[in-house]
DNA sequence: GCATGATAAATGAC
DNA sequence: GTCATTTATCATGC
């Protein structure tokens, strides 16, 4: 199970409140999604930090993973979607750039 | 010069634009006609992207956004699943 | 006031 | 790891 990792007590918005009771499984999903975590928006401090790792490096290790969870009140998982997410975006962001310049020659 | 573009770049992907209404009708007679299976290939997609003259990604984005909201609600859709079913029928017979 | 397109968390396939 | 998704949320159109 990938279950959590500790959701620490969340201080600002979103905090855990994601009720893992046992039985409310109206229907019987003999199987697979427990329930899919709500999506909860982070905060501008949360962001900006991110933000800024993300500048020096694109990819985080182990150690500052762990660091900047602690710090921002996000589990370990969290930090690691958020950055596998933002490379995403990174990379549309370059096709749209490339698409809307394209027919552009900057007269 | 190279400030404003790069400026008039951010609001052109932040401002939302209504998709015409023929492009609209593509989307959709595709969507109804696969029912059962509304996941376009990348082919389809790039397909469907020229015909409707807006980005692969703006394709993908309004099948997500069809699937899911078709999905919560199937009853608000009815009649509009049965004017597209309707309409392919009648291109068929064609 | 909702409809609609785009974006932000979260999951899962591979 | 990437990447197509699902889902909720945001922002805008009308």
């Amino acid at each position: 199970d990938p279950e959590d990792e500790e959701e620490r007590t969340n201080s600002g918005s979103c905090t855990s409140s994601a009720t893992k009771d046992g039985n409310t499984s109206k229907i019987s999903h003999s199987s697979t999604p427990r329930t899919r975590k709500k999506r909860c928006p982070y905060s501008k401090f949360q962001i900006r930090e991110l933000e800024r790792e993300f500048f020096f490096n694109v990819y985080i290790n182990k150690e500052k993973r762990l660091q900047l969870s602690r710090m921002l009140n996000l589990t370990d998982r969290q930090v690691k979607i958020w950055f596998q997410n933002r490379r995403m975006k990174e990379k549309k962001l370059s096709r749209d750039r490339l698409q809307y310049f394209s027919g552009n020659p900057l007269l | 010069a190279v400030m404003i573009l790069r400026s008039r770049f951010l609001d052109a992907r932040r401002k939302r634009r209504n998709f015409s209404k023929q492009a609209t009708e593509i989307l959709n007679e595709y969507f109804y006609s696969h029912l059962s299976n509304p996941y376009p290939s990348e082919e389809a997609k790039e397909e469907l992207a020229k015909k409707c003259s807006i980005t692969v990604s703006q394709v993908s984005n309004w099948f997500g956004n069809k699937r899911i909201r078709y999905k919560k609600n199937i009853g608000k859709f009815q009649e509009e699943a049965n004017l597209y079913a309707a309409k392919t029928a009648v291109n068929a017979a064609h």
